[in-house]
DNA sequence: CGGGGCTATGTCATATTGGACATACGCGAT
DNA sequence: ATCGCGTATGTCCAATATGACATAGCCCCG
């Protein structure tokens, strides 16, 4: 895993390769994060290419713009569920979405 | 809708055709349960060709046979997030979950 | 007819996630 | 330098999801 990514996801709240990694459970919680960074993407680009602001995407979600920053930072703190409902509800359809879950695949 | 799915939606917890419905956010919901049972299926699918029941699945995923009962009958009380980690840790790939979003297209 | 193994459903206390707010940061324009 | 605008980050407490448990239903075997 390269460096900046990995300062990244740990800014965002993530613990990267610590105690979890001899757990069962560590590589496919690394293909969770990888999943949520795919999306969290998706999320800024579709608000972007909308030329929307967070701020308005927010109130178009009836959320608040500190959480769509979290959401597009990949914020240990914010669910999949909401990205999911916001890619929806950007616009996006399964499909799309489908297209950024494999671009998980490289990890 | 055929309604027998409308009546498992139901007994899930969901409220269909109801008062969201003019509501901006009703579409995005609509494809937000869809893909919820097309992962559902999916986790089933997978556990059920490992040959594994719930309760070792739980015990697998540090959870509970409760949960992935009502994971796979895509209850509204449990997360994306409960779903996919279920996913990757029982094997799927990337691709095979974007296989599986894809399914949810035509809902 | 049990009894055992598996799944379904309901409830509860605890843990995690949510929106909101405040505030800081970055950056271009004046 | 000071706005103005957009984004980032941190902290509240309200809302939702979690595992655990109890219990019920279903089959199948004896």
């Amino acid at each position: 895993m390269k460096t900046d990514k990995k300062a990244r996801l740990e800014r965002a709240g993530w613990r990267v390769g610590d105690a979890a990694d001899f757990l069962g459970l560590s590589a496919g919680e690394r293909r969770f994060v990888d999943l949520k960074l795919a999306l969290a993407t998706g999320v800024r680009q579709l608000r972007e290419r909308q030329g929307l602001t967070q701020a308005a995407l927010a109130k178009q979600l009836r959320s608040s713009q500190s959480r769509i920053a979290k959401m597009e930072a990949a914020d240990a703190s914010v669910s999949l569920d909401l990205m999911m409902r916001s890619l929806l509800n950007i616009g996006a359809t399964p499909r799309d979405i489908a297209k950024l879950i494999r671009k998980a695949e490289a990890a």
